[in-house]
DNA sequence: GACTTGTTATATCATTCCGATACATCATTC
DNA sequence: GAATGATGTATCGGAATGATATAACAAGTC
């Protein structure tokens, strides 16, 4: 029943900076998440229309085209957000539980900051950053334990590991300080 | 009909070392992925299943126990490579195709490289280290085009994936050189 | 002894999701 | 004019996940 959140997040939110057309959003939807692997059609649309259904976005295009007129131009739905959409919108922008700070979430949440109201971003970045220094102290005690037992290559595996999780937190550590100074001088 | 071979070749290549139950599997199984999401039981046991009737694999277990004693242990069933698995798991790694060097089956392969001969590590290698690289200047040219055009967080989120892949670039550097290093001394 | 809590262990199922594919229009290049 | 490739909407089978059920056992606690 309770769909990926993160998801609809991401369509709302790129369908408030402009309306768009389903080809065009799974474009821009694969930039945001960055180097990840682009969403399937086969997810989008069925998205699309649960949230037409919802009420939060709409559909206006050439498919309801006024009879004879439908050859002259190519079929292409225009997508845009409701006013209801831009509520539910501005509802999700306010969480900052876990769903915020996960894999998954947290970089689609972090695209939409300037969407985001201060206290909700140091929430996620405090949160991302106490998940990130868990997995952290995990690896180094798995590591520590393992240094004997284990293949070279694996543990080359596990050590390169660790050195990307703790680039990440230092990256995070660094915006955590940055809104800080931000929020001192006042913008 | 063809499924996640990446899939097969963790589980034969950790059965290889030594015989494992289901539950053992797939903590070992999630540590290997290492920072990555663990797999689910739900694709664990049908994977085994399908293992053991194809032959590469067989169960042995107190669940086909000796009628009455069955209540007196844990119902624990053991799996172990058979030699036409052990075959197998040497043809798996042999290949060097594209599924060994992308982002899924990179980790898993790069794991057994110490059952995995000099050159096939270095095709493996060398494709990932070009798979990065493109990764890298596609990244850069959607940089430098968007440079004005997106919010501050975005970039920066961009900017940080770049930084992400760039650091796993060198580390393939790095690892190349090795190679090649050992090869030349003779190991 | 009875109780909770936590770990080990196997197993299934609905929902979700992806990859492939089909279809069609338009622009470009040769 | 015809091939190629980008744009665009849409669906389907199969695969994977997440949740859940069940159960034996261990360790502590009251």
């Amino acid at each position: 029943m309770k769909k990926s959140a993160v998801f609809d997040l991401a369509i709302l939110g790129l369908l408030q900076e402009s309306p768009l057309h389903g080809y065009e959003l799974r474009k821009r939807l694969s930039a945001l998440m960055g180097a990840f692997r682009a969403i399937s059609y086969g997810s989008l649309y069925p998205a699309l229309r649960a949230l037409a259904e919802a009420g939060y976005i709409s559909e206006t295009g050439d498919k309801t085209a006024p009879g004879p007129a439908l050859s002259s131009k190519r079929a292409r739905i225009t997508y845009s957000l409701t006013k209801l959409g831009a509520n539910y919108l501005k509802e999700l922008l306010q969480d900052s539980g876990p769903d915020a700070w996960e894999d998954e979430g947290f970089g689609v949440r972090f695209a939409f900051f300037a969407h985001t109201e201060e206290v909700v971003r140091q929430r996620i970045l405090e949160g991302r950053r106490s998940r990130l220094a868990e997995r952290s102290s995990q690896l180094k005690k798995s590591l520590a334990n393992a240094r004997d037992r284990i293949d070279q290559y694996t543990l080359e595996l596990h050590r390169h590991g660790l050195e990307g999780v703790e680039n990440e937190l230092r990256w995070i550590e660094g915006l955590i300080a940055a809104e800080n100074k931000t929020q001192r001088t006042g913008s």
